[in-house]
RNA sequence: GGGCAAUUAGCUCAGUUGGUUCAGAGCAUCUCGUUUACACCGAGAGGGUCGGGGGUUCGAAUCCCUCAUUGCCCACCA
């Protein structure tokens, strides 16, 4: 069957993805062969995909589709995350629009709305992955959300709850008003800003004096429980235990010490606030001070605020300084930068707020994690520069706060039967619930309505930290044999940003539950980027449409373009000349099978002894760029492993092998060349399957019908045989000679169909064997040796060998000779260089005798020249 | 404020233990070529005092110090 002329991707593409998952081949179950396992780092949902997603992805499928034809057992599992607060923002926001608020619904009503727009928008995503060409699991997708992984993220509350790991606090955490959730510090971003600092007067209680104190937030003075100084700060110790008067609030409060207090910052006195700063309710701990919470949770005054109340909190600040102003409090204002933490979602000024939580201590679950990464290594991290990162982060952890008062997630399994703080039971459901509340009250009376369950959702981070083992049912089902056969899976793919959020938890929950690594690599992508540098977003409109990649330059082109300059952990400057670049590539395969495939062979005619030296040359430049290539992905170097593969697939085989032994045109090909030829495509094609897995398989079947069992995707990566060095470095010379001829044609203007003689002064001897091919490639009528150099002829060397091309007319001597006295000028420069390192005792007595031998060596060697130089100097003069 | 990393050709990046595999690759550029698979091609060429300065060494892109620039992470200074 002809061929067609142009490669189709999108024809193609949809072709083979139907085969392939017509004959399941993603699908894996366990086997006698050995598992390799990557579990997807879940998308949102609802979210689309974006350049990030397409590199993570390729780089994901590039790894199974590897390990699938070296043989392993290969499990990509797919899925999707539930993304509680963003989807949740959605949902609101949605609803909104249709004029409701989601205060009027309830928890019931809510999530009905929200599972069904997760039905609406839910898994476009992974049909979009399916147009990469990603190879998964599909039968195994899976949906944080699904019943069964809620489950186990509610067994895992409460085992942990039940191990003494997770409690409920009083604490201050962080606040985001909009959305009015708490947030992990994780999700608050710092923003540098350009604020005032106010310096406002505080009277002190039965005195003249006053007491000016810096403050950026004049607002919170509504909720001073005590003014700090430092003790032992001067100026202020006759102010020992005496009160200060709050202004416009009237209140008095205690002066209290406490070395905290910078005594070079603003005035050296600070009003603490307990309920609205970590560090003041620290100080209100120590001094046992009262807290007095002044916001609602939409950040506006509550009824402390007096005549301020339902005032937001920036409007107030506004209207507070200028009444302060007024009555004559407020001494100056200065201009000062702080950072101030935002929420990652929705943007809005964190509060620090007092409210009761469940946290999960991590001090202890975080040591193995330490270990394993940083002492071990039985986890690498590509690259290794995030070690340091790692390390910074897991020693300095804080308890994780993991409740959000949030309806769309896993609800927490604590149930409530009382006013008292300690009246709650954990269980991961009702009826154990209200068997355990009746055992701890004592009270067998108790009903299931009186336990009303905490209104709260559990953070995502909370549920997606158990993935690699919850999707193989590992944390309800710790002993089912496909959980023991798949895990610990073996990559991770991921981005940096989710260092924290999520591969370090996934590895804190790993060691937990099963003693064992979720995963043995992490693979860090970088962050795709456009050429200004600038992060790809939606805002600024200058993330390229992916899907819309993929029609134009095809899955296959892209996935290279991709990868072309991703090194591991390098942002990606994404440029769409690097799609162009991979459609070409792609179009270069297509090329040179087209050319294969119309070659009509003739059993009968021999094999030309050049295409035999062609073919045992290429044999071995594959064995030593797949050994190359072996190193490259042991190393997780992908891009140089494509690179590599590039180079071998476009110089190599099309532009040396093929030119090398394509007969004339019209002219039959002999069997043994052709035989060779395929079995060198067809090696090819299964090193390029990982990253164009569908040009790949196109041609592999075009080759031959091929049996299902016989697809590309499933057959096998070659063996690593080894290579034939001695015919590289003859071939390389060889290339040189090629090299020159093709200089002089082209200096002299001699066309490439004009055939020329090449005559060899040969001094340093290699293989003649090449000759033949030297004849092909630089279209010569002869090749011939000579005992001396041959006047008035074009020449060059390579090596120690001089070559010389006679060719009546041709020669400009004046120019020659000019040349000629350039290079000599040069090598005797050189030499100078030699000899005086050579002249240099230290060198000769420090360095080692090897280098020293080199160097003495060039000495000779351009002392050789320097005098086949002079001669040919003399002959043409 | 603290910590970490980076700085090599116009661009994106390699360069493992200091020494002929050390100055490289791909792309881009320029020149030539409608050679019968491919102009999504072929052949050839140019291009960097390895961020600046100092030091160690017989020898430094590579080790040390310092400055500059950039990026990332962490952090409660009111």
């Amino acid at each position: 069957m002809a061929i067609a002329p142009r490669y189709s991707a999108e024809e193609i593409e949809k072709k083979w993805y139907d085969y392939w998952m017509e004959q399941d081949y993603f699908h894996s179950e366990p086997n006698e062969k050995e598992a390799y396992t990557i579990v997807i780092p879940p998308p949102n949902v609802t979210g689309i995909l974006h350049m990030g997603h397409m590199l993570n992805n390729t780089i994901q499928d590039v790894l199974v589709r590897r390990a699938r034809l070296r043989g392993y057992n290969a499990c990509w599992v797919p899925g999707t995350d539930h993304a509680s607060i963003a989807t949740e923002a959605k949902v609101v926001a949605k609803l909104k629009s249709q004029g409701i608020n989601k205060t009027d619904l309830s928890r019931e009503e809510f999530l009905e709305h929200a599972w069904a727009w997760t039905e609406e928008y839910g898994g476009s995503i992974l049909e979009q992955l399916k147009k990469l060409g990603a190879s998964c699991d599909w039968k195994r997708t899976k949906f944080t959300m699904d019943d069964s992984m809620s489950e186990s993220v509610i067994k895992s509350f409460v085992d942990l709850y039940n191990k003494g790991l997770i409690y409920r606090g009083f604490r201050m955490v962080n606040w985001d008003p909009e959305a009015k959730t708490t947030l992990s510090d994780e999700e608050v971003n710092h923003v540098e800003q350009q604020g005032q600092l106010y310096y406002l007067k505080y009277k002190i209680e039965n005195s003249e004096e006053t007491l000016t104190i810096a403050t950026t937030r004049p607002e919170t003075i509504f909720g001073d429980t005590a003014i700090c100084i430092n003790p032992n700060d001067a100026r202020f110790t006759h102010l020992r235990g005496k009160n200060a008067i709050v202004p416009l609030v009237e209140r008095v409060v205690p002066i209290i010490e406490d070395e905290y207090v910078d005594v070079e910052f603003g005035t050296g006195c600070l009003k603490v606030t307990p309920a609205h700063d970590e560090n003041d309710k620290m100080l209100g701990d120590t001094h046992k001070l009262e807290v007095i919470d002044i916001f609602n949770d939409d950040a506006s005054l509550n009824a402390y605020g007096m005549h301020y109340e339902g005032k937001d909190r920036f409007v107030a600040r506004k209207e507070i300084v200028k009444e302060l102003e007024e009555k004559n409090i407020l001494l100056k204002t200065e201009t000062h930068t702080n950072k101030v933490g935002t929420s990652e979602r929705t943007g809005a000024v964190i509060e620090p707020k007092l409210s009761d939580q469940w946290f999960l201590k991590m001090e202890e679950l975080v040591k193995p994690a330490i270990k394993s990464v940083l002492e071990t290594g039985e986890i690498k991290l590509f690259p290794k520069k995030f070690e340091n990162t790692y390390r910074h982060w897991m020693e300095n952890i804080r308890d994780w706060n993991i409740s959000r008062q949030l309806w769309w997630g896993q609800q927490i399994p604590a149930y409530f039967y009382g006013d008292g703080k300690e009246d709650f039971v954990v269980a991961s459901s009702k009826e154990e619930a209200l068997a355990s509340a009746k055992a701890k009250t004592n009270n067998p009376n108790l009903k299931a309505e009186d336990l009303i369950q905490d209104e709260d959702a559990l953070d995502t981070w909370f549920s997606s930290w158990l993935w690699p083992m919850s999707v193989f049912d590992g944390i309800r089902n710790p002993d089912n044999a496909e959980f023991n056969y798949y895990y610990p899976t073996n990559d991770l793919v991921t981005g940096p940003d989710i260092l924290f959020f999520w591969v370090a938890r996934m590895i804190i929950a790993g060691y937990e539950y099963t003693g064992k690594r979720p995963f043995q690599n992490v693979y860090l992508t970088g962050l795709v980027r456009d050429k200004q540098r600038r992060k790809m977003s939606k805002s600024l409109g200058n993330s390229p449409d992916a899907l819309g990649l993929i029609s134009e330059y095809g899955a296959d082109g892209v996935r290279v373009g991709l990868l072309l300059s991703a090194p591991a952990g390098n942002d990606l400057m994404f440029d769409e000349e690097l799609c162009k670049q991979g459609k070409g590539f792609v179009n270069k395969i297509w090329n040179a099978y087209r050319l294969i495939e119309g070659w009509q062979i003739d059993e009968d005619i021999e094999q030309p002894e050049s295409s035999k030296i062609g073919l045992e040359w290429f044999t071995a430049k594959f064995n030593a760029t797949l050994a190359e290539i072996e190193d490259h992905f042991e190393k997780y170097r992908i891009s140089d492993a494509l690179m590599a593969t590039y180079k071998l697939v476009w110089d190599d085989f099309c532009s040396w092998l093929l030119e090398i032994v394509k007969p004339d045109y019209g002219a039959p090909i002999d069997r043994k060349t052709y035989d060779g030829v395929i079995l060198a495509l067809e090696n090819n094609l299964r090193i390029l399957h990982p990253f164009v897995p569908f040009a790949s398989e196109e041609i592999w079947h075009h080759i031959a019908p091929r049996d299902p069992k016989d697809a590309l995707i499933v057959n096998h990566w070659p063996e690593i045989k080894e290579s034939n060095t001695a015919i590289i470095a003859d071939f390389d010379l060889a290339s040189q000679v090629i090299s020159g001829v093709r200089t002089i044609r082209k200096e002299k203007n001699i066309s490439f169909k004009d055939k020329l003689n090449l005559f060899v002064h040969n001094t340093e001897h290699f293989s003649s064997n090449f000759d033949t091919v030297i004849k092909r490639l630089g279209n010569l009528s002869a090749m011939e040796k000579t005992s001396e150099a041959i006047e008035g002829a074009l020449s060059f060397r390579v090596k120690a060998n001089e070559y010389f091309i006679p060719l009546k007319g041709a020669i400009d001597i004046e120019a020659e000779i000019e040349k000629i006295k350039e290079e000599l000028i040069y090598t005797q420069g050189f030499i100078k260089s030699v000899e005086k390192k050579l002249a240099n005792k230290r060198f000769v007595d420090n360095a080692p005798q090897q280098v020293v031998d080199i160097e003495r060596q060039k000495q000779a060697d351009a002392m050789a020249k320097i005098d086949t130089l002079r001669n040919r100097l003399a002959s043409l003069e």
